[in-house]
DNA sequence: AATATAATTTAGGACAACCTAAATATTTTC
DNA sequence: GAAAATATTTAGGTTGTCCTAAATTATATT
Protein backbone atom coordinates (compact mmCIF):
# COMPACT_ATOMS: atom_id res chain seq x y z
CA UNK A 1 0.00 0.00 0.00
CA UNK A 2 1.76 3.44 -0.95
CA UNK A 3 1.03 6.68 0.97
CA UNK A 4 -1.09 7.83 -1.87
CA UNK A 5 -3.88 5.17 -1.14
CA UNK A 6 -3.29 5.23 2.76
CA UNK A 7 -4.42 8.99 2.34
CA UNK A 8 -7.59 8.28 0.33
CA UNK A 9 -8.51 5.81 3.08
CA UNK A 10 -7.72 7.42 6.18
CA UNK A 11 -9.06 10.66 4.74
CA UNK A 12 -12.47 8.45 3.80
CA UNK A 13 -12.69 6.67 7.71
CA UNK A 14 -12.10 10.83 8.82
CA UNK A 15 -14.72 12.32 7.06
CA UNK A 16 -16.87 9.30 7.60
CA UNK A 17 -16.48 9.83 11.28
CA UNK A 18 -16.66 13.49 11.71
CA UNK A 19 -19.36 14.57 9.17
CA UNK A 20 -21.17 11.12 7.78
CA UNK A 21 -21.60 10.98 4.25
CA UNK A 22 -18.25 10.79 2.45
CA UNK A 23 -18.30 12.87 -0.74
CA UNK A 24 -15.98 13.86 -3.65
CA UNK A 25 -15.68 17.13 -3.20
CA UNK A 26 -14.87 16.64 0.94
CA UNK A 27 -12.19 13.91 -0.14
CA UNK A 28 -10.84 16.51 -2.61
CA UNK A 29 -10.96 19.45 -0.10
CA UNK A 30 -9.06 17.68 2.35
CA UNK A 31 -6.65 16.32 0.28
CA UNK A 32 -6.03 19.60 -1.76
CA UNK A 33 -6.44 17.70 -5.03
CA UNK A 34 -8.96 18.56 -7.66
CA UNK A 35 -12.61 16.87 -7.62
CA UNK A 36 -12.24 14.74 -11.25
CA UNK A 37 -9.05 13.63 -10.12
CA UNK A 38 -10.14 12.08 -6.86
CA UNK A 39 -13.16 10.38 -9.09
CA UNK A 40 -10.72 8.77 -10.99
CA UNK A 41 -8.53 7.70 -7.74
CA UNK A 42 -12.14 6.43 -6.38
CA UNK A 43 -12.67 4.19 -9.32
CA UNK A 44 -9.25 2.46 -9.08
CA UNK A 45 -10.29 1.76 -5.14
CA UNK A 46 -13.00 0.73 -6.27
CA UNK A 47 -11.47 -1.74 -8.54
CA UNK A 48 -8.76 -2.82 -5.69
CA UNK A 49 -12.15 -3.39 -3.58
CA UNK A 50 -10.91 -0.99 -1.17
CA UNK A 51 -14.17 1.23 -1.27
CA UNK A 52 -17.59 1.03 -2.59
CA UNK A 53 -18.50 3.40 -5.02
CA UNK A 54 -21.60 4.68 -6.97
CA UNK A 55 -21.66 7.63 -9.32
CA UNK A 56 -22.40 10.75 -8.21
CA UNK A 57 -23.85 8.58 -4.32
CA UNK A 58 -20.00 9.20 -2.40
CA UNK A 59 -18.14 6.31 -1.56
CA UNK A 60 -18.16 3.81 1.71
CA UNK A 61 -14.81 1.60 2.83
CA UNK A 62 -14.78 -2.19 2.94
CA UNK A 63 -14.12 -3.58 5.58
CA UNK A 64 -10.58 -4.25 3.54
CA UNK A 65 -10.65 -0.70 3.26
CA UNK A 66 -11.55 0.14 7.17
CA UNK A 67 -8.56 -2.17 8.12
CA UNK A 68 -6.09 -0.28 6.47
CA UNK A 69 -7.41 3.13 6.90
CA UNK A 70 -7.33 1.80 10.71
CA UNK A 71 -3.81 0.42 10.32
CA UNK A 72 -2.38 3.85 9.38
CA UNK A 73 -4.32 5.40 12.20
CA UNK A 74 -3.03 3.68 14.73
CA UNK A 75 0.46 4.84 13.52
CA UNK A 76 -0.76 8.31 13.04
CA UNK A 77 -1.61 8.12 16.64
CA UNK A 78 1.22 6.05 18.43
CA UNK A 79 4.08 8.24 16.36
CA UNK A 80 2.11 11.64 18.04
CA UNK A 81 2.24 10.05 21.35
CA UNK A 82 5.53 8.58 21.27
CA UNK A 83 7.13 11.98 19.36
CA UNK A 84 5.55 14.02 22.46
CA UNK A 85 6.87 11.44 25.44
CA UNK A 86 9.69 10.66 24.16
CA UNK A 87 11.56 13.86 22.39
CA UNK A 88 8.99 16.24 24.39
CA UNK A 89 7.56 17.53 20.83
CA UNK A 90 4.91 19.78 21.96
CA UNK A 91 1.21 18.66 20.89
CA UNK A 92 0.60 21.01 18.42
CA UNK A 93 3.38 20.21 15.96
CA UNK A 94 2.99 16.18 16.53
CA UNK A 95 0.46 15.29 14.17
CA UNK A 96 2.24 17.19 11.12
CA UNK A 97 4.90 15.22 11.68
CA UNK A 98 2.82 12.05 12.18
CA UNK A 99 1.48 12.74 8.98
CA UNK A 100 4.62 11.52 7.04
CA UNK A 101 5.98 8.79 9.82
CA UNK A 102 3.03 7.17 9.45
CA UNK A 103 3.58 6.20 6.03
CA UNK A 104 6.85 4.45 6.59
CA UNK A 105 6.37 2.90 9.96
CA UNK A 106 6.94 -0.68 9.80
CA UNK A 107 4.98 -3.82 11.73
CA UNK A 108 8.05 -4.39 13.87
CA UNK A 109 8.59 -0.70 15.02
CA UNK A 110 4.92 -0.11 15.36
CA UNK A 111 5.07 -3.23 18.27
CA UNK A 112 8.42 -1.24 19.87
CA UNK A 113 6.51 1.74 19.99
CA UNK A 114 3.67 0.37 21.07
CA UNK A 115 5.28 -1.35 23.43
CA UNK A 116 7.63 1.39 25.15
CA UNK A 117 4.56 3.67 25.48
CA UNK A 118 2.95 0.64 27.00
CA UNK A 119 0.17 0.32 24.64
CA UNK A 120 -1.64 3.24 25.15
CA UNK A 121 -5.22 3.80 24.52
CA UNK A 122 -4.89 7.71 23.44
CA UNK A 123 -3.00 10.13 21.80
CA UNK A 124 -2.07 13.73 23.01
CA UNK A 125 -5.13 14.97 21.63
CA UNK A 126 -7.33 12.09 23.53
CA UNK A 127 -8.64 10.19 20.44
CA UNK A 128 -8.72 6.45 20.40
CA UNK A 129 -5.96 4.58 18.79
CA UNK A 130 -7.11 1.35 17.25
CA UNK A 131 -5.41 -1.93 18.66
CA UNK A 132 -3.60 -3.93 16.23
CA UNK A 133 -6.63 -5.86 15.03
CA UNK A 134 -7.92 -2.81 13.97
CA UNK A 135 -10.54 -2.89 16.79
CA UNK A 136 -11.11 0.87 17.77
CA UNK A 137 -13.18 2.09 21.15
CA UNK A 138 -14.82 5.18 20.38
CA UNK A 139 -16.53 6.50 23.78
CA UNK A 140 -19.24 8.37 23.32
CA UNK A 141 -18.81 11.94 23.32
CA UNK A 142 -20.15 15.65 21.79
CA UNK A 143 -19.33 19.03 20.64
CA UNK A 144 -18.80 20.92 23.34
CA UNK A 145 -20.94 23.30 21.39
CA UNK A 146 -23.76 20.97 21.45
CA UNK A 147 -23.89 21.32 25.20
CA UNK A 148 -26.57 23.27 27.32
CA UNK A 149 -25.81 25.39 29.97
CA UNK A 150 -25.38 25.42 32.94
CA UNK A 151 -23.40 21.75 32.83
CA UNK A 152 -20.26 20.40 33.96
CA UNK A 153 -18.42 18.56 31.16
CA UNK A 154 -15.18 16.36 30.80
CA UNK A 155 -13.01 16.98 27.48
CA UNK A 156 -12.31 13.66 25.77
CA UNK A 157 -11.11 14.98 22.53
CA UNK A 158 -9.91 17.77 20.40
CA UNK A 159 -9.17 18.37 17.01
CA UNK A 160 -5.67 18.11 16.32
CA UNK A 161 -5.10 19.86 12.50
CA UNK A 162 -5.01 23.18 13.15
CA UNK A 163 -1.87 24.19 15.57
CA UNK A 164 -2.98 27.62 16.40
CA UNK A 165 -5.73 25.95 17.69
CA UNK A 166 -3.62 23.62 19.46
CA UNK A 167 -1.10 26.29 20.93
CA UNK A 168 -4.64 28.16 22.02
CA UNK A 169 -5.99 25.76 23.94
CA UNK A 170 -2.76 24.92 25.77
CA UNK A 171 -2.77 28.55 26.95
CA UNK A 172 -6.08 28.16 27.96
CA UNK A 173 -5.14 25.02 29.86
CA UNK A 174 -7.49 22.54 28.00
CA UNK A 175 -6.53 19.18 27.63
CA UNK A 176 -8.23 15.50 27.32
CA UNK A 177 -9.17 15.13 30.72
CA UNK A 178 -9.72 18.34 32.03
CA UNK A 179 -12.67 19.36 33.52
CA UNK A 180 -15.39 22.38 32.68
CA UNK A 181 -18.14 24.22 33.10
CA UNK A 182 -20.69 25.81 30.77
CA UNK A 183 -21.95 28.71 32.12
CA UNK A 184 -24.01 30.09 29.65
CA UNK A 185 -24.10 30.66 25.85
CA UNK A 186 -24.51 33.71 23.79
CA UNK A 187 -27.74 33.28 21.43
CA UNK A 188 -26.21 35.78 18.53
CA UNK A 189 -23.36 33.65 18.05
CA UNK A 190 -22.86 31.01 19.92
CA UNK A 191 -20.43 31.97 22.19
CA UNK A 192 -19.84 29.83 25.11
CA UNK A 193 -18.57 30.99 28.68
CA UNK A 194 -17.01 28.33 30.46
CA UNK A 195 -15.30 27.89 34.00
CA UNK A 196 -11.77 26.36 33.58
CA UNK A 197 -10.26 25.96 36.68
CA UNK A 198 -10.66 29.12 38.77
CA UNK A 199 -10.81 31.03 35.39
CA UNK A 200 -13.96 31.95 33.20
CA UNK A 201 -13.31 32.37 29.56
CA UNK A 202 -15.58 33.24 26.27
CA UNK A 203 -14.71 30.36 23.62
CA UNK A 204 -16.31 31.19 20.25
CA UNK A 205 -18.49 28.64 18.37
CA UNK A 206 -15.33 28.40 16.15
CA UNK A 207 -13.59 26.63 19.03
CA UNK A 208 -16.30 25.07 20.95
CA UNK A 209 -16.85 23.16 17.96
CA UNK A 210 -13.46 21.42 18.01
CA UNK A 211 -13.59 20.29 21.78
CA UNK A 212 -15.48 16.94 22.07
CA UNK A 213 -16.73 16.36 25.60
CA UNK A 214 -18.27 13.48 28.08
CA UNK A 215 -19.60 12.84 31.09
CA UNK A 216 -22.13 15.98 30.69
CA UNK A 217 -23.55 16.74 33.89
CA UNK A 218 -26.41 19.10 33.56
CA UNK A 219 -26.28 21.82 36.88
CA UNK A 220 -28.94 23.67 38.70
CA UNK A 221 -27.49 27.24 38.37
CA UNK B 1 13.85 17.39 -2.66
CA UNK B 2 11.72 14.15 -2.87
CA UNK B 3 12.74 10.81 -1.80
CA UNK B 4 14.15 10.12 -5.75
CA UNK B 5 16.67 12.64 -5.89
CA UNK B 6 17.85 12.16 -2.49
CA UNK B 7 18.56 8.13 -2.60
CA UNK B 8 20.72 9.11 -6.31
CA UNK B 9 22.42 11.96 -4.33
CA UNK B 10 23.06 9.45 -1.54
CA UNK B 11 23.89 6.49 -3.96
CA UNK B 12 26.14 8.79 -5.72
CA UNK B 13 27.90 10.01 -2.52
CA UNK B 14 28.60 6.24 -1.09
CA UNK B 15 30.00 4.92 -4.33
CA UNK B 16 32.17 7.57 -4.31
CA UNK B 17 33.62 6.95 -0.78
CA UNK B 18 33.75 3.50 -0.86
CA UNK B 19 34.47 2.53 -5.02
CA UNK B 20 35.96 5.88 -6.00
CA UNK B 21 34.78 6.70 -9.88
CA UNK B 22 30.58 6.80 -10.14
CA UNK B 23 29.21 4.93 -12.88
CA UNK B 24 25.99 4.99 -14.54
CA UNK B 25 25.91 0.92 -14.23
CA UNK B 26 27.41 0.93 -10.42
CA UNK B 27 23.82 3.32 -9.33
CA UNK B 28 21.93 1.41 -11.37
CA UNK B 29 22.97 -1.77 -9.30
CA UNK B 30 22.54 -0.31 -6.18
CA UNK B 31 19.56 1.40 -6.89
CA UNK B 32 17.84 -1.81 -8.74
CA UNK B 33 17.20 0.51 -11.58
CA UNK B 34 17.41 -0.20 -15.21
CA UNK B 35 21.13 1.72 -16.57
CA UNK B 36 19.21 3.37 -19.10
CA UNK B 37 16.50 4.87 -16.28
CA UNK B 38 20.14 6.21 -14.71
CA UNK B 39 20.82 7.79 -17.40
CA UNK B 40 17.91 10.37 -17.91
CA UNK B 41 18.16 10.82 -13.99
CA UNK B 42 21.43 11.77 -14.25
CA UNK B 43 20.91 14.40 -16.84
CA UNK B 44 18.12 15.96 -14.68
CA UNK B 45 20.49 15.98 -11.87
CA UNK B 46 22.99 18.13 -13.94
CA UNK B 47 19.96 19.94 -15.14
CA UNK B 48 19.48 21.03 -11.27
CA UNK B 49 23.05 21.45 -11.06
CA UNK B 50 23.24 19.05 -8.24
CA UNK B 51 25.61 17.03 -10.37
CA UNK B 52 28.19 17.22 -13.16
CA UNK B 53 27.94 14.82 -15.61
CA UNK B 54 29.55 13.92 -18.88
CA UNK B 55 28.58 11.33 -21.14
CA UNK B 56 30.34 8.44 -20.62
CA UNK B 57 32.55 9.64 -18.37
CA UNK B 58 30.59 8.89 -14.73
CA UNK B 59 29.17 11.15 -12.59
CA UNK B 60 30.06 13.84 -9.58
CA UNK B 61 28.33 15.50 -7.08
CA UNK B 62 28.37 19.10 -7.19
CA UNK B 63 28.74 21.22 -3.73
CA UNK B 64 24.92 21.94 -3.73
CA UNK B 65 24.54 17.73 -4.42
CA UNK B 66 26.71 17.02 -1.75
CA UNK B 67 25.14 18.85 0.45
CA UNK B 68 21.70 17.68 -0.03
CA UNK B 69 23.65 13.79 0.09
CA UNK B 70 24.83 14.92 3.99
CA UNK B 71 21.62 15.76 4.84
CA UNK B 72 20.28 12.51 3.94
CA UNK B 73 23.35 10.87 5.76
CA UNK B 74 22.79 13.00 8.77
CA UNK B 75 19.11 11.85 8.89
CA UNK B 76 20.03 8.05 8.38
CA UNK B 77 22.45 7.66 11.16
CA UNK B 78 21.40 9.76 13.45
CA UNK B 79 17.96 7.96 12.77
CA UNK B 80 19.62 4.53 13.66
CA UNK B 81 21.50 5.69 16.49
CA UNK B 82 18.38 6.43 17.79
CA UNK B 83 16.09 3.84 17.13
CA UNK B 84 19.06 1.60 18.38
CA UNK B 85 19.39 3.73 21.55
CA UNK B 86 15.76 4.69 22.23
CA UNK B 87 13.95 1.86 21.31
CA UNK B 88 16.47 -1.00 21.44
CA UNK B 89 16.37 -2.04 17.80
CA UNK B 90 18.69 -4.28 16.98
CA UNK B 91 22.08 -3.14 14.85
CA UNK B 92 21.12 -5.37 12.03
CA UNK B 93 17.76 -3.90 11.58
CA UNK B 94 18.49 -0.18 12.06
CA UNK B 95 19.47 0.32 8.58
CA UNK B 96 16.19 -0.27 6.43
CA UNK B 97 14.10 1.19 8.74
CA UNK B 98 16.56 4.73 8.28
CA UNK B 99 16.42 4.02 4.63
CA UNK B 100 12.44 4.77 4.68
CA UNK B 101 12.41 7.54 8.28
CA UNK B 102 15.47 9.83 6.15
CA UNK B 103 13.23 11.04 3.40
CA UNK B 104 10.55 12.27 6.36
CA UNK B 105 12.86 14.23 8.98
CA UNK B 106 11.84 17.51 9.38
CA UNK B 107 14.71 19.93 10.93
CA UNK B 108 12.85 20.25 13.43
CA UNK B 109 12.88 16.13 14.17
CA UNK B 110 16.51 16.31 13.33
CA UNK B 111 17.68 18.75 15.74
CA UNK B 112 15.42 17.24 18.53
CA UNK B 113 16.81 14.09 18.05
CA UNK B 114 20.34 15.16 17.72
CA UNK B 115 20.15 16.39 21.17
CA UNK B 116 18.36 13.91 22.28
CA UNK B 117 21.49 11.56 21.88
CA UNK B 118 23.81 14.17 22.72
CA UNK B 119 25.12 15.54 19.71
CA UNK B 120 27.22 12.02 18.26
CA UNK B 121 29.66 11.27 16.87
CA UNK B 122 29.04 8.30 14.94
CA UNK B 123 26.27 5.83 14.18
CA UNK B 124 25.99 2.20 15.38
CA UNK B 125 28.09 0.62 12.75
CA UNK B 126 30.96 3.22 13.14
CA UNK B 127 30.14 5.40 10.37
CA UNK B 128 30.31 9.06 11.46
CA UNK B 129 27.43 11.28 11.03
CA UNK B 130 27.71 15.03 9.45
CA UNK B 131 27.30 17.72 11.31
CA UNK B 132 24.02 20.40 10.47
CA UNK B 133 26.66 22.51 8.19
CA UNK B 134 27.26 19.23 6.41
CA UNK B 135 30.81 19.04 7.88
CA UNK B 136 32.04 15.06 7.59
CA UNK B 137 34.82 14.31 9.42
CA UNK B 138 36.23 11.23 8.02
CA UNK B 139 38.96 9.51 9.70
CA UNK B 140 41.71 7.52 7.82
CA UNK B 141 40.72 3.73 7.82
CA UNK B 142 41.63 0.69 6.28
CA UNK B 143 39.64 -2.46 4.87
CA UNK B 144 41.25 -5.22 7.22
CA UNK B 145 41.43 -7.25 4.10
CA UNK B 146 44.24 -4.75 3.64
CA UNK B 147 45.89 -4.95 6.75
CA UNK B 148 49.20 -7.66 6.84
CA UNK B 149 50.06 -9.75 9.53
CA UNK B 150 50.96 -9.29 12.67
CA UNK B 151 49.03 -6.66 13.81
CA UNK B 152 46.39 -5.20 16.01
CA UNK B 153 44.16 -2.87 14.62
CA UNK B 154 40.82 -1.70 15.91
CA UNK B 155 37.50 -1.74 14.35
CA UNK B 156 36.14 1.74 13.40
CA UNK B 157 33.53 1.13 11.10
CA UNK B 158 31.85 -1.99 9.64
CA UNK B 159 29.08 -2.27 6.55
CA UNK B 160 25.40 -1.80 7.34
CA UNK B 161 23.94 -3.01 4.19
CA UNK B 162 23.58 -6.80 4.98
CA UNK B 163 21.67 -7.67 8.32
CA UNK B 164 22.74 -11.49 8.39
CA UNK B 165 26.97 -9.90 8.40
CA UNK B 166 25.98 -7.85 11.20
CA UNK B 167 24.53 -10.46 13.21
CA UNK B 168 27.42 -13.22 12.95
CA UNK B 169 29.71 -9.89 13.65
CA UNK B 170 27.42 -8.87 16.77
CA UNK B 171 28.21 -13.04 17.72
CA UNK B 172 31.63 -12.62 17.27
CA UNK B 173 31.71 -9.88 19.49
CA UNK B 174 32.89 -7.62 16.81
CA UNK B 175 32.00 -3.60 16.87
CA UNK B 176 33.38 -0.18 16.26
CA UNK B 177 35.90 0.15 19.01
CA UNK B 178 36.44 -3.69 19.58
CA UNK B 179 40.25 -4.21 19.22
CA UNK B 180 41.66 -7.62 17.34
CA UNK B 181 44.84 -8.98 16.32
CA UNK B 182 45.86 -10.25 12.53
CA UNK B 183 47.35 -13.28 13.15
CA UNK B 184 47.82 -14.30 9.67
CA UNK B 185 46.33 -14.71 6.15
CA UNK B 186 45.82 -17.56 3.77
CA UNK B 187 47.13 -16.97 0.62
CA UNK B 188 44.74 -19.24 -1.16
CA UNK B 189 41.70 -17.45 -0.50
CA UNK B 190 42.68 -14.59 1.74
CA UNK B 191 40.84 -15.79 4.48
CA UNK B 192 42.12 -14.24 7.82
CA UNK B 193 42.94 -15.58 11.29
CA UNK B 194 42.21 -13.47 13.99
CA UNK B 195 42.57 -12.86 17.93
CA UNK B 196 39.03 -11.43 18.83
CA UNK B 197 39.72 -11.34 22.90
CA UNK B 198 40.62 -14.62 24.10
CA UNK B 199 38.75 -16.12 20.68
CA UNK B 200 40.81 -17.02 17.48
CA UNK B 201 38.72 -16.86 14.64
CA UNK B 202 39.38 -17.55 11.02
CA UNK B 203 37.26 -14.29 8.78
CA UNK B 204 36.57 -14.87 5.07
CA UNK B 205 37.78 -12.51 3.04
CA UNK B 206 33.85 -11.43 2.27
CA UNK B 207 34.16 -10.94 6.05
CA UNK B 208 37.33 -8.78 6.46
CA UNK B 209 35.88 -6.87 3.34
CA UNK B 210 33.21 -5.12 5.36
CA UNK B 211 35.59 -4.51 8.46
CA UNK B 212 37.78 -1.03 8.00
CA UNK B 213 40.11 -0.29 11.17
CA UNK B 214 42.44 1.98 12.62
CA UNK B 215 45.44 2.09 14.74
CA UNK B 216 47.28 0.00 12.58
CA UNK B 217 50.26 -1.04 14.91
CA UNK B 218 52.76 -3.85 13.50
CA UNK B 219 53.25 -6.47 15.80
CA UNK B 220 56.77 -9.29 16.04
CA UNK B 221 55.09 -12.42 17.05
C1' DA C 1 45.03 -2.49 -35.43
C1' DA C 2 40.97 -5.12 -35.85
C1' DT C 3 37.63 -7.37 -33.44
C1' DA C 4 34.96 -8.88 -29.59
C1' DT C 5 32.91 -7.60 -25.27
C1' DA C 6 31.03 -4.53 -22.05
C1' DA C 7 29.15 -0.11 -20.77
C1' DT C 8 26.30 3.56 -21.93
C1' DT C 9 22.99 6.21 -24.37
C1' DT C 10 18.98 6.98 -27.50
C1' DA C 11 14.37 6.12 -28.88
C1' DG C 12 10.00 5.02 -27.92
C1' DG C 13 6.65 3.58 -24.54
C1' DA C 14 4.06 2.42 -19.94
C1' DC C 15 1.96 3.82 -15.81
C1' DA C 16 0.45 6.44 -11.72
C1' DA C 17 -1.35 10.51 -10.12
C1' DC C 18 -2.34 14.67 -10.96
C1' DC C 19 -4.49 18.82 -13.93
C1' DT C 20 -8.23 21.90 -16.74
C1' DA C 21 -12.30 22.47 -19.43
C1' DA C 22 -16.51 20.76 -20.91
C1' DA C 23 -20.46 17.79 -20.25
C1' DT C 24 -23.82 15.75 -17.33
C1' DA C 25 -26.27 14.70 -13.13
C1' DT C 26 -28.23 16.18 -8.78
C1' DT C 27 -30.00 19.44 -5.54
C1' DT C 28 -31.93 23.81 -4.30
C1' DT C 29 -34.79 27.71 -5.05
C1' DC C 30 -38.57 30.11 -6.52
C1' DG D 1 -41.86 21.56 -11.63
C1' DA D 2 -38.73 24.58 -14.29
C1' DA D 3 -34.69 27.22 -13.80
C1' DA D 4 -30.53 28.13 -11.43
C1' DA D 5 -26.82 26.64 -8.72
C1' DT D 6 -23.85 23.04 -7.28
C1' DA D 7 -21.61 18.57 -7.51
C1' DT D 8 -19.67 15.13 -10.19
C1' DT D 9 -17.86 12.84 -14.08
C1' DT D 10 -15.71 12.51 -18.76
C1' DA D 11 -12.22 13.64 -22.03
C1' DG D 12 -7.90 14.86 -23.03
C1' DG D 13 -3.39 16.35 -21.41
C1' DT D 14 1.02 16.87 -18.35
C1' DT D 15 4.76 15.28 -15.50
C1' DG D 16 7.87 12.20 -13.25
C1' DT D 17 10.03 7.89 -13.08
C1' DC D 18 10.51 3.82 -14.71
C1' DC D 19 10.96 0.11 -18.68
C1' DT D 20 12.88 -2.61 -23.14
C1' DA D 21 15.26 -2.89 -27.42
C1' DA D 22 18.40 -0.98 -30.53
C1' DA D 23 22.29 1.95 -31.48
C1' DT D 24 26.51 3.87 -30.11
C1' DT D 25 30.83 4.45 -27.61
C1' DA D 26 34.53 2.71 -24.75
C1' DT D 27 37.52 -1.01 -23.29
C1' DA D 28 39.85 -5.42 -23.61
C1' DT D 29 41.78 -9.16 -26.38
C1' DT D 30 44.37 -11.10 -29.77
Amino acid sequence: MNRVIEDYLKTIYDIHATEGKVTTTAIAQRLKIAPASVTGMLKKLARMNLVQYEKYQGVRLTSAGEQIALEVIRHHRLIELFLAQALNVPWDQVHEEAEKWEHVLSEEMEDRIDRWLGSPKTDPHGAPIPDKNGHIEEPPKVRLCEVVPVSRVVVAEVSDHDPELLRYLGKLNVYPGTSLEVVQVEPFDRSMEVRIGEQIRVLSALVTRCIWVTDVQALDA
